[in-house]
DNA sequence: TCCTTTGTTCAATGATCCTTGAACTATTGA
DNA sequence: TCAATAGTTCAAGGATCATTGAACAAAGGA
């Protein structure tokens, strides 16, 4: 990483480094779960239940380098949203395609998270 | 690899497996011009101005047992075709904002090859 | 000011990845 | 039978990956 924060610019988000981003358990349970919480941002802390805190720490990177999701501080926290405008502009149809079929992938044991796995087969895109 | 051209069921074929297959430049080029070639199977020998003989059988094999191509001994030869209704019944529309976002993706300088990468953009899909 | 919360960085480790070249197998055609 | 074709297998190499624990940094609240 060049600067701490890096994110790519959208043009050049490139599609081999997203799927290889993607091509992660982990990283595919982070982006499962941000997506199904809507335009909400999310803490580093909420996805703790996929790993350790180093370990998320390196996740959420990866995800960042790739130009897959967006970190911005605040205060003690960092803010995690899906740059879905971006991924559906320079991939069409991509990110919601993963998003459906990322929806048998282990998600954690949480409430709030079991009503979201069994919302209706719509999803809403931009 | 269990067998000698193992190939995973339907149901079994795992979107982080696919999308680590797809994440590598080579087998996204691979797949991009099989895509571009509809339904005609190709060879190996095909894809050789993407690597050597030796890198292709191995980025084939792990096209293969991620379930993203089909691969079938015919002589000497082995026939790739991409497992389009497969993949599009697990995973729907994942493979086809694939095929148009790979368009940037190098493609080999073969005329051939350079016609289909102008077709329109329409994509028939099943 | 001190402590807590939240997350990063670092070095180490083992695993997996991709590429090579050399040797090999299997099928086909002469 | 012999040779050519098409692709695989193997071992070795270096590179990258994912996980760990310990140490660190930055912001906020008491």
């Amino acid at each position: 990483m060049t600067h701490p924060l890096f994110h790519p610019d959208a043009e050049e988000i490139s599609l081999p480094a997203v799927l290889t981003a993607l091509g992660d358990e982990t990283r595919l349970s982070i982006i499962a779960i941000l997506a199904r919480n809507g335009e909400r941002a999310m803490t580093c802390g909420e996805f703790l239940q996929l790993g350790s805190k180093t370990a998320l720490s390196y996740h959420v990177a990866k995800l960042r380098e790739a130009g897959v999701i967006n970190v911005r501080p605040d205060g003690t926290k960092r803010l995690l949203t899906l740059r879905r405008i971006d991924l559906e502009t320079r991939f069409p149809g991509f990110l919601a395609s993963i998003i459906i079929s990322a929806g048998t992938v282990r998600l954690p044991e949480n409430p709030i998270m079991a009503d979201a796995a069994e919302a209706p087969g719509e999803t809403e895109w931009t």
